[in-house]
RNA sequence: GGGCCCGUAGCCCAGCCUGGACAGGGCGUCGGCCUCCUAAGCCGAAGGCCCCGGGUUCGAAUCCCGGCGGGCCCGCCA
């Protein structure tokens, strides 16, 4: 057989075409397609199983038991090449392959195809944008965005592998309130802050106490107002709280805390930063000189983060662009214009459930019929837009050069995201509902930042770094210098591949020892593999022992098992890209790489006879590209040495 | 109150789309394997009412309905 992108389909494809030939000699009235073919769980089974015959056997005329018609098919079968044989067991029909050709299609496919095995191209033409990450510019990136930002950026790989066009954006959300009261703290202690080595922490410190300040303030309001005794003694205990949150960033740094609390106190801390942020939006030269000196610095180390983990953006957005550019009270006004919008306050409420019912999509959109969907407010009572409102902008922005939009953005915002496709359907977007797609994620949970469980992303990389070092250490193999480019290089991987290796709907629970595993399912677990498999192929080359024996001498059922998983690389890609879900990506490769510590351990490559040395080394060749190929495609390092 | 997501071994996670052969792994525990291609590895043992109850089906972890438990959303925050 020749050399295919999806040896695992070629195959498919043969065991439908007996099993139609089969059907036909009987004279049923039945069609078998690839797709009813399933792979076996075990491969004592065979590769393929064909297990609608348990189902069909009951319905021809006459009925007949699953095994009867099984064993009809498999008898009525003409003679393949493929299989080897061919069995009928419990009504099930197995496929056993026959190795001498299978294993031949397989690594003379890997071995053709080369760095893009596995890669179908399941691309229309359109171009793609992945939005992801998008964290507010007022701190620095922890764990929880870190999920995103990994998501992302291995959703955006997988894209691209599939042939798509991908523009991947970040945006820069600097205007609106958070931002606003960052930058409102930022303006007391730039200074103190500017030089240090890690602004975008000490602006995390300065957003958290200037807001803790806020809520304090308003607790208190409260607590005079109130008689109340139980209602008295839960405000007292919110209070106690933020006292304590305000001690917690006391203890990262005393002098900038306290710098900011003197600066706040007798002013009117909160009408200050609504019109600090009213200022910004209307293009104020010193509220824009402000807020941008400081978003800028904690950009730039955005940048240096995600960087430091291999995620790049093809564009930086800025919100306040999409506001000063006009296309916000574009929106607005257009929103106007529809009977769905009503004014409370000077502020603009936009009726959701009016405009879902009136234009047809509440299905659509997954509310159901008696569901009151809730009003979304779209600016505030000074005419500053909200989140969704300037969202609407950005969209039809990302539209431009875009034909399918994916925002990567936690499962909690998913009633925001149906409200945006309402919105943008409510001024004539219909569209929208289709283009625009929200890639929801669950939650890392037990972040809490009182008990100072909270992880910034450059935390958990160094953290993970210092245990890989210590592990080179002890093995003693590398120079320092080796060692400190390698734990880098492992870290990323680790820290990469705990957060796209399980399920993205699946809530995660933070555990930093966890998340610095470099054992058994991690990255360092594949990359581990695919360095002994290079190791073994420089041993080979110094040996004398070429890569390039005769596949069919691979008779150890490790190596079947090898070739499989090799085999069905390319459905686990397909199935990745089809459904978005990266750890399905991973758990191939695991169980490649699991599969292929085993053959290392039981099986000598070398030290065999001569043929089948170089049999082997063909098949740890193609190993190594599978692997490598997998963990580029979830960009995670691969290295020679580890 | 309404809606969304999750529930599989002590802990963590695959499998659910497309129902099928004894439900797979990992961590941890216990016991083994480095004079031999890097032990971040391998082998073995113990450990499961697949949250509960109904339904559909020859067959349900998987599909449907109803509960329960946990998380989240329903803000002039994002």
């Amino acid at each position: 057989m020749q050399p295919t992108p999806n040896p695992f389909l070629k195959l498919r494809e043969e065991a439908a075409k007996l099993l139609n030939a089969a059907v036909d000699n009987l004279g049923f009235d039945i069609t078998v397609s690839p797709d009813d073919l399933k792979p076996t769980r075990n491969l004592k089974f065979g590769w393929l199983c064909y297990e609608h015959a348990l189902r069909l056997a009951r319905t021809l005329a006459p009925p007949q038991t699953p095994q009867e018609f099984a064993e009809k098919l498999v008898s009525h079968m003409p003679e393949s090449n493929v299989f080897l044989k061919i069995e009928a067991v419990r009504g099930y029909v197995n496929f056993y392959p026959n190795l001498n050709v299978v294993n031949h299609l397989v690594i003379s496919s890997v071995e053709t195809l080369g760095d893009v095995y596995g890669f179908e191209d399941l691309s229309d033409g359109r171009v793609i944008c992945v939005e992801h990450c998008s964290a507010n510019p007022c701190g620095p990136i922890h764990v929880g965005t870190l999920r995103n930002a990994v998501l992302g950026d291995t959703l955006a790989r997988m894209l691209r592998h599939a042939g798509y066009r991908v523009l991947t954006r970040f945006y820069v959300e600097d205007t609106g309130r958070q931002t606003a009261i960052a930058a409102y703290g930022w303006q007391f202690v730039a200074d103190l802050i500017k030089r240090d080595p890690r602004p975008d922490e000490k602006i995390g410190i300065v957003y958290t106490v200037v807001n803790t300040v806020i809520e304090l303030e308003e607790l208190r309001r409260k607590a005079a107002t109130t008689s109340d005794p139980d209602q008295l003694s839960l405000i007292n205990h919110e209070i106690h709280r933020r006292v304590g949150i305000i001690h917690n960033q006391m203890e990262r740094d005393e002098a900038l805390v306290k710098a900011v609390l003197e600066n706040l106190s007798g002013r009117p801390v909160v009408d200050e930063i609504a019109q600090l942020n009213l200022r910004y939006e209307q293009g104020d030269e010193n509220a824009v000189r402000l807020i941008r000196s400081m978003v800028d610095l904690v950009v730039q180390e955005f940048q240096k983060t995600l960087e430091a983990l291999n995620i790049s953006y093809d564009r930086w957005d800025y919100q306040s662009e999409i506001v000063w550019s006009g296309l916000v009270n574009q929106i607005l006004s257009r929103l106007k214009q529809t009977p769905f919008v009503r004014e409370e306050g000077g502020a603009l409420i936009f009726d959701a459930e009016r405009a879902a019912v009136t234009l047809g999509l509440k299905e659509r959109l997954r509310f159901h019929f008696d569901e009151e969907i809730p009003d979304l407010t779209l600016t505030r009572s000074d005419g500053t837009a909200l989140y969704v409102t300037k969202d609407a902008a950005y969209t039809l922005y990302k539209r431009r050069d875009s034909d399918l939009l994916i925002n990567v953005i936690a499962q909690e915002q998913s009633l925001a995201q149906r409200q945006l496709k309402l919105l943008l359907a409510a001024i004539g977007e219909r569209d929208a509902v289709n283009y625009l797609v929200h890639f929801s994620y669950g939650p890392v949970v037990g972040l809490s930042r009182r008990r100072g469980r909270y992880m910034t992303a450059r935390e958990a990389l160094e953290a993970l770094q210092e245990r890989c070092i210590v592990l080179l250490r002890e093995r003693g193999e590398l120079s320092e210098s080796e060692i400190n480019k390698v734990s880098r290089l492992v870290a990323v991987g680790a820290l990469r591949y705990s957060m796209v290796s399980i399920e993205p709907d699946r809530p995660v629970q933070f555990d930093p020892k966890r998340m610095t595993d470099l054992e058994a399912n991690s990255a360092p677990f594949v990359q581990y593999a695919y360095v002994r498999a290079r190791g073994i192929l420089r041993r080979a080359a110094e040996a004398g022992v070429s890569p390039n024996g005769d596949p069919s001498l691979l008779k150890e059922s490790v190596e079947e098992r090898l070739l499989f998983m090799i085999a069905r690389f390319p459905e686990s890609f397909r199935y990745a890209v089809r459904t978005l879900r990266p750890h399905v990506i991973c758990e191939h490769l695991y169980q490649l790489a699991r599969t292929f510590h085993r053959y290392y351990e039981a099986v000598p490559v070398i030290k065999a006879d001569p043929d089948t040395a170089r049999a082997r080394a063909r098949l740890v060749r193609c190993v190594a590209q599978v692997l490598k190929n997998g963990l580029d495609l979830l960009g995670i390092p691969v290295l020679e040495r580890m």
